[in-house]
DNA sequence: AGGATGATGAAG
DNA sequence: TTCATCATCCTA
């Protein structure tokens, strides 16, 4: 996952303030704020700060712990499970999340975020941001150390 | 290394 | 209205 700062952070889509977009980056914490990129990509964020407050958090891949076949289906190409949900358009495709759920509660409902049933340790490793061109370099890129399901690196970017 | 693909925000 | 930009992914 990588944070996107309220304040202070060109990367961030709230950096040009409360526009129609990023109007639910505005609202209430444990929201979603599904945007659309490229022209062909959406991708899950987490509202993550109080209203008025447009902190959020960008999820970037994930573990599939259950669904694997239907995502499969989603995702077609015989992928191995750890290419299923290795990014943030991918996994978005993979669990069937668009722009319908902009806005959506997740703490409730048929999207939500939940504690695991078993809490295992792990180390978090803390890395830049991937894939943008504005404050590069702060470390809010964090990810589980050593995973298998960690989203790749954006490799085409050009200076 | 390049292309697919379209919404967004700013400028005019 | 036009234009550059874009928190990506795939194929080569």
């Amino acid at each position: 996952m990588e944070a996107y700062l309220g304040r202070g952070d060109r990367a961030a889509h709230a950096w040009h303030g409360l526009t129609e977009r990023t109007r639910v980056l505005f609202g209430a914490p444990g929201h979603a704020y599904v945007y659309f990129i490229y022209g062909m990509y959406e991708c899950l964020n987490v509202v993550a700060e109080p209203e008025g407050s447009p902190g959020c958090v960008l999820i970037r891949a994930l573990e599939p712990v259950a669904g694997v076949s239907l995502m499969r289906r989603r995702r077609p190409g015989g992928l191995r499970v750890e290419d299923l949900t290795s990014g943030p358009g991918k996994l978005t495709i993979a669990m069937g999340i668009t722009r319908r759920h902009n806005g959506v509660d997740l703490t409730h409902g048929p999207l939500t975020i939940r504690r695991p049933e078993d809490e295992e340790r792990f180390e978090i490793e803390a890395t830049s941001r991937i894939g943008i061109r504005h404050s590069t370099h702060r470390p809010l890129r964090f990810v589980i150390a050593g995973s298998r399901f960690a989203s790749r690196i954006a490799y085409n970017r050009l200076g």
